[in-house]
RNA sequence: GGGCUGGUAGCUCAGGUGGUAGAGCGUUGCCUUCGCAAGGCAGAGGCCGCGGGUUCAAAUCCCGCCCAGUCCA
């Protein structure tokens, strides 16, 4: 499948080999035998860099950028790291290419230049365990792109000037271009496939690039209308090269890492670094154990105990880690990501809690905050746009270290918990399915088992594939396959953007699908965004007919009817049939929908610009919005929120509708179109509340904010970590939901007898008597109890040896209970009470010395009780019981009699 | 979206198999002291998250909801 037409490399003075070590084909310009890729070859350039210049990430970035602008590419400005602002498959930005997945790769939507450059830092946190330790790994890396988009009207360019261009460009660092070779390989991805060539240099992979040419299918590959060039360059790597230092990370945040080592007092063994980076070089790691075999070769080479490595490297790695992590973060957190625990805020708090757990690894003592501040003040030069989020990003990091630490606290003591549980079971160790549970249901990592273990002298066995076994602990999960729909019809026209108040509209019936009715055009709103479906009729000759639903698939409408409707219609297809929609219901759903939009404006105003939508639901009588926000909003925030919408409302701003380019759209208003979803398509429609609020949105809206009448917020709910939902009404539900509380209040405070506005001191002054009441009529009762008995222990009489009391007694379950128990406890006069009220409430004591007898009260009162009808039980000292039968009462307050008689 | 924990006194938490709600810290009063720290004694403080259900009886079992934590996709 290997295609190769470029004849470039000839050009250049390559020629094409195969490598002795690995076999693959690759191109060089000199003699070599290996292809230039680790492990064939070793890292060549630690201590002795390739080039005479020595490049920081800024200015290779800066170097990469002007190349290629000054041959004939648009540079663009880097896309957010967080991709789902305008696709819904990735939560990430992994790739340069993925900027323009899936819309334009897929010829939907024109590129936003072409050819273009990007340097595009990504975030990849699938070798997270690898950072810092490797000497190259990174969870987050720049990656220069220069990309072509080519379609048969224009050729813009491919193999040739691509291999061209990359020639140049590494040339024009500095790099002996005699030390480059190119490996020919295929490349796989995003449901596409291409050639591609790999891009090495004293065995660092510096480039790849690939030409997406094929579309990979069940049936294999197919050509692809729009061929692509998408390469990539790995500027750290370029940065890495160029300095030569012991790893990648020195090379990259070199500044970072500096302030690290000073602050954590680290001191470093360049000599062990270098060779350690030399040997990780060498090897494919992928796992933990892959790290174990990478110490040990180390550890051979250094000729040092793997423990006097380990001890060496482990402060240093520490400091890469977390300089690593906080320039990831950085990103996620200016570009929106909100700490969570779920999807993309998941990998934010994974990525958080980490860099803290290394902090405490190096005994830092500073915040995350101080931390973070450094890297801020790198990042700030090359992305002025992160600093500007920085109080937002200190705001979220407090709150997220608090929230770590008490996790941390209240694991610790469960852990203490359960070892003190085990060491009582004679167990010597914890087993794996307790481990498994911390960790899934705690979050406790095993490593913290085993400190807080070792504190306690005890042992935790942890498994090095202990993750693989947490994943196995969780069982597939059955994915929906959806059906997909294939209905040829042509696309529906539809009428309800421009006739916003119509009623009534004509339409050719030109089919059906199961039973829904397929018209040309329709007014009938399809249900979509959260709003909704119309419902109305469609009326042909005496014919009525009920439309429950409405969606659209494809570009298709389809009006749900009942099944024996349907057959009514059947004889007049092609005929021209007249629609009505419900337009009241339409009045009140678009109010709905124009207020969601007012809302998100208010609470990105009063919240802060990380306020992103997250999901909504538009209703008659009520409607939802989900939105991203780190922390509860207050009850004052809600106010405000709410306050703010309304002011909107009064200023009656006009909404304008639009159809735009989406690449247009977003070169105009950026991702914030997106805040709704993820919309299809190569035009989007826009709602703008002039300037106030911007979105790609179907729905439908009102002229005027006016038209949308009073916003009411019901309630908030935290429906996930990260996500609030707001509640609301909109017009006159808003009124309505209004007059709902008003009646409540004025219902609860008529029971109170007091104005509305008494009612919460009122409230409060109820709950405490009532609070008071109660403990002194259990007072009073047991003073009653205790009264009672001396009435009592003059009716005691003799059995067997033992005093017994057996009595109708006018008490309540808790004063017999009382009386019972302080008889044969306290007073020490009776050995066996069993007393009895009107209401068939049965209860029984026996004394120390009855017990000792063999007297168990609680099978005694279970067969009393059982005599009328009911059951009882309690303890050999105390029971208690009852039956509906009070009749025979009498009857089982004799067979206890009878019983102990026996 | 799915799974698993947890919600009991102001705080931290106990409460196998349903059967009179507990401890420590804190708090109040008294005793001891010239006063404080500390100690001793006594007490106050609980819609056992909310709403249903099962049962003679629910903090405990079942269902729904709310709140919090955590893991996975």
């Amino acid at each position: 499948m290997m295609i190769f037409m470029s004849t470039q490399l000839e050009t250049l003075g390559y020629s094409k080999k195969t490598c002795k070590t690995c076999g693959k084909d690759f191109w060089a310009s000199d003699d070599r035998e290996t292809c230039g890729d680790a492990p064939c070859d070793k890292y060549d350039f630690i201590g002795n860099p390739a080039t005479k210049k020595k490049y920081d990430l800024p200015s290779i970035q800066k170097t990469f950028l002007k190349f290629f602008a000054q041959n004939d590419h648009t540079p663009i400005e880097r896309y957010p790291v967080l991709a789902k602002r305008w696709r819904d498959d990735v939560f990430l930005v992994g790739a340069s290419i993925y900027n323009f997945q899936p819309w334009v790769t897929s010829g939907m939507v024109e590129p936003p230049a072409n050819p273009l450059v990007v340097a595009q830092p990504s975030i990849r946190l699938n070798d997270v365990d690898n950072v810092g330790r490797t000497g190259r790994h990174m969870t987050c890396f720049t990656m220069g792109g220069h990309h072509a988009f080519n379609t048969d009207e224009k050729q813009v360019y491919w193999e040739d000037e691509t291999v061209k261009y990359c020639h140049d460009f590494i040339n024009h660092t500095g790099i002996n271009p005699e030390e480059i070779t190119y490996i020919e390989s295929w490349w796989e991805g995003g449901g596409n496939a291409g050639p591609c060539y790999e891009i090495c240099v004293r065995g660092v992979e510096l480039a790849t690039l690939v030409f997406i040419k094929y579309r990979t299918t069940p049936q294999g590959y197919k050509d692809i209308p729009l061929k692509i060039v998408d390469t990539g360059y790995g500027l750290e790597r370029f940065a890495w090269i160029s300095q030569g230092t012991a790893t990648a990370y020195e090379a990259s945040f070199g500044p970072v890492i500096n302030k690290l080592k000073q602050m954590g007092k680290v001191k470093v063994d360049d000599h062990i670094l270098a060779e350690n980076a030399r040997v990780a070089g060498m090897m494919d790691i992928e796992d933990i154990s892959d790290l174990k075999t990478l110490r040990m070769k180390v550890a051979k080479r250094l000729n040092i105990p793997i423990d006097e490595l380990i001890t060496a490297t482990k402060p240093i790695e520490s400091v890469y880690i977390i300089a690593d992590h906080t320039r990831c973060l950085a990103f996620m957190l200016a570009d929106g990501v909100v700490p969570s625990n779920i999807k993309d805020g998941y990998l934010a708090r994974l990525i958080l809690r980490r860099t803290i757990r290394f902090m405490k690894e190096l005994n830092l003592d500073a915040s995350l905050q101080d931390i973070m501040k450094i890297q801020l003040d790198f990042l700030k030069e090359t992305y002025p746009e992160i600093k500007h989020h920085e109080e937002h990003i200190n705001s979220i990091i407090d709150l997220e270290e608090g929230r770590y630490h008490k996790t941390v606290s209240k694991g610790s003591k469960l852990v203490e918990k359960t070892i003190k549980y085990l060491k009582k079971n004679n167990k010597s160790k914890i087993p794996l399915e307790t481990l498994i549970k911390l960790y899934d249901s705690h979050g406790i990592p095993p490593e913290t088992v085993n400190e807080i273990s070792k504190k306690n002298d005890f042992n935790a066995n942890i498994p090095d594939n202990f993750y693989t076994k947490v994943a196995a602990e969780h069982s597939e999960e059955t994915k929906e396959e959806e059906s997909v729909i294939e209905i040829d019809f042509p696309p529906t026209e539809l009428l309800f953007y421009d006739q916003t108040s119509e009623i009534r509209f004509n339409a050719h019936i030109i089919g059906t699908y199961q039973n829904n009715v397929i018209l040309d055009q329709t007014l009938f709103y399809p249900e979509g965004g959260g709003q909704p479906s119309d419902i109305g009729y469609l009326r042909i000759h005496d014919q009525r007919i009920k439309v429950s639903h409405a969606e659209k698939i494809d570009e298709i409408v389809l009006h749900r009817v009942k099944e024996e409707d349907l057959q009514k219609l059947h004889p007049y297809k092609g005929q021209i049939i007249e629609g009505h929609i419900n337009l009241r219901r339409r009045r009140i759903l678009t109010q709905n929908h124009s207020a969601t939009h007012l809302i998100i404006a208010s609470a990105r105003k009063i919240l802060g610009d990380h306020v992103w939508q997250a999901g909504a639901q538009k209703g008659v009588k009520k409607s939802r919005i989900d939105i991203s926000h780190y922390k509860r909003i207050s009850p004052d925030e809600l106010r405000e929120i709410e306050l703010l919408a309304n002011k909107l409302v009064m200023d009656n701003i006009t909404i304008n509708t639009f159809w735009m380019d989406r690449t247009v759209a977003e070169k105009k208003y950026g991702f914030i179109l997106y805040q709704g979803g993820v919309v299809p398509g190569m035009n989007i429609r826009t709602v703008e509340i002039e300037g106030t609020d911007i979105q790609a949105c179907a729905g439908t809206h009102c002229n005027k904010t006016g038209d949308v009448g009073f916003i009411k917020i019901n309630r908030t709910e935290r429906i996930q970590d990260g996500v609030e939902r707001i509640e609301f009404s909109a017009g006159e539900s808003a009124v309505e939901s209004m007059q709902k509380n008003d009646q409540l209040l004025k219902e609860s405070a008529g029971v109170f007898k007091v104005d509305a506005e008494q009612l919460p001191q009122t409230c409060e002054r109820f709950f405490s008597e009532w609070k008071a009441f109660k403990n002194e009529i259990n007072r009073l009762k047991s003073e009653i109890a205790s009264l009672k008995i001396e009435g009592l222990t003059s009716k005691t009489i003799e059995i067997q040896d033992l005093m017994v009391l057996n009595q109708l007694v006018e008490a309540d379950m808790g004063e017999l209970l009382k009386i019972a128990s302080d008889l044969t406890k306290k007073q020490e006069k009776v050995d066996v009470v069993v007393i009895a009220n009107n209401d068939g409430k049965i209860v029984g004591a026996a004394s120390p010395k009855a017990t000792a007898k063999g007297i168990k009260m609680n099978e005694i009162i279970k067969d009393a009780a059982n005599i009328m009808g009911g059951g009882g039980g309690g303890k050999p000292n105390l029971a208690q019981g009852a039956g509906r039968d009070t009749t025979k009462l009498k009857e089982a307050l004799d067979s206890v009699m009878d019983y102990l008689r026996k």
